[in-house]
DNA sequence: ACAGGCGGGACAGCCCGTTATT
DNA sequence: AATAACGGGCTGTCCCGCCTGT
């Protein structure tokens, strides 16, 4: 909410101190979760000093931790929303491009940077309203994107919730498994299978739009 | 180390307060995660004083929660083991059983019990080593469980491996998923998608083994 | 770091929080030893909170311990700064005069404030590495100011460091003893001899100069 | 006062349980005194189970800590009941043979095994009685074993008491600063300035005994 | 908007000593 | 007579949030 500040006008490609504070609260999410780092030293990692977090972010540690999931969200979702955007057999094509990205960058940094979603989602308790409801939106978002590529592929909106739900289901979980495994063979696996499923289920819906008998 | 204290024939004080500290830990890992928890509430929770734990574990709280992975695989794995008992169509059912089963618990704890392998999967870092360790070793005997019911059924060891991982990955994702929505609508669309790529995978090999021609 | 912030023309808190606490450690090290020592005790009769010595002393109690050094080991070598501003024999009578004050605070104590540096020296291990090379350089002073008088009555500076450490032996030597024994002779009597001792080796110097025939 | 415990009759050179605690003691005392040590590790050095230590000592800790001081004195006092054995210059040269051992002793070690004594000397607070009535027999007993050898020099009782006193001062402070410093320079300036005090205090004696004029 | 001292509660770990079992 | 388990108090450290002064 806080506009872009110090829009800066021509140089100064410095990132303002709020942004780069998020930043320093989602790469500690991906790769700690939110109870495993301290404010001192993401506060120290952003060269920050600590007032100004509870000048940005009245609500304090959490609030923090909503904007770095929110942030992170569009990142992730990017990729997806482009992926309706051709026809016929690409979508699965572009699906197996995401995973295989997902699985480059969580190689590229040891295995270590993770989903920001997945850890956060399983710190949380019931209690931890504010950040539920950030995480229920951003996966509300992705199921979402990915569900409107399905029915512009010609599938249901029901059939694509549902299919929509699964491929996020196998994203996180493949994550999950392919960072304790120090491999990324989890998500090959993974992107193997779901590209299969998508592939077929669209192939299916065309078959019967084309063959009504 | 612990020797078989618990024979105790008729009356006997139930648990032992090492079994009750691993569970209370194992509860607490599905809740909060390793992070999230204070050993204080946690050994309040077991009645059990702070001295008794370094005697039980002298790795502390690393060494407990390594204990309650290892304990709660071994429950999450038992259904599984059953699985390829029987033939024919009967492990897709079983598959599905499995799913609803955890559901149902997932339902029962008011969306707050996860998976507690998960939860300190996503929490621990390079560094925790004995815990990587464990939990490398815990997903292992989940996809060697699958996987072994699976090859029963005629797929090839590389094969059954892949899907393995893939159900897996399911169960996961569905599982962090579910938890965040706080309904069991992901773990269905995942059971409904799973089962139906197990069936057919399976189905196709026999198949191929009934019309070698 | 704590700028001049004790500048308070009139009134002022009369000790900034940091100096209470230096001057707690600085006592408990005379009193029990670095190990002996609990922070909150010390905490308590600084009357700070806990975290503000953790923002004074990122290091902790060890680096709290070394301040603590370095500001008594001023206190103690101002009195020896000032030996060897006068000449001829009366250097002898000062370090007697030394001497004698160290006992004076020792009694006055109840023979429960000795040397702060003698007892983290004896506690400290090769671990320590702060702690020693604060307390190296402790001694060091002491020597040099020593020495530096001693030099000033004619020795060379061999003799005169050879001289001095001894005396610094005496001084640290002699404090041990006389808390042991809760009375002050182990003092009286290092006084004694090392009196002497300064006293016979500065007359035969002196001796060598004007009869150099 | 536990006696020999089991005799070993013939063979069994290995020491008793009781011994191996009093030496573990011994030597952590050297280390890092008494308040640096944990029961655990000591017992784990000396390859003891907890209840033990309570059967021999039933004091704890302070009562083996007592133990461990009145072994060591006997260990450092042997040398120097010694010194007075024989006549004329050579009390001098064997207190240098001494302090040569005590530096030997120390080097040994990497500068890490002072005396026990001094140690345990500063840590002790006025409450800890046992502690301080052990210790002051220690240091009674050093320089009762010096003041005679001293006496048998021709030295009246006071002036051997006075020297004797002194000379255990230097012992204790060079040892103390030889530590810190990391090398033996200190204890051998003290050899050489407390050596030449003994020289010429029995020489003066002597003389003063042969030339009554 | 920044800066940093303040506040005190909670953390994991370890302490020393005792009590039941073999 | 040895040992494992118990017991809970206390340690040093670090936490997150506040609140004055620039």
């Amino acid at each position: 909410m806080p506009p872009s500040s110090r829009a800066a006008p021509v140089a100064a490609p410095a990132t303002s101190t709020r942004d780069r504070l998020v930043e320093a609260m989602a790469d500690a999410l991906q790769r700690r979760g939110l109870h495993g780092i301290g404010l001192n030293e993401l506060l120290a990692q952003a060269q920050a000093p600590k007032g100004v977090l509870y000048h940005h972010f009245p609500g304090g540690k959490t609030a923090l931790a909503v904007a770095a999931i929110e942030a992170t969200v569009e990142r992730i979702v990017r990729p997806l929303d482009a992926l309706g955007r051709v026809g016929g057999d690409e979508l699965a094509a572009r699906l197996q491009r995401w995973l295989a990205g997902a699985a480059r960058e969580l190689s590229a940094s040891g295995f270590e940077r993770g989903c920001p979603l997945a850890t956060v989602a399983l710190e949380s308790t019931e209690a931890d309203t504010e950040l539920r409801a950030a995480l229920a939106l951003a996966f509300a978002r992705l199921r979402a994107a990915l569900s409107a590529a399905l029915e512009r592929q010609g599938l249901s909106q029901s059939e694509a919730g549902s299919l929509a739900s699964f491929v996020v289901t196998g994203y996180e979980g493949a994550l999950l498994q392919a960072r304790v495994a120090g491999n990324t063979e989890p998500l090959q696996h993974a992107a193997r299978w779901l590209v299969a499923l998508v592939r077929q289920t669209t192939e299916t819906h065309a078959r019967q739009r084309s063959e009504p008998t």
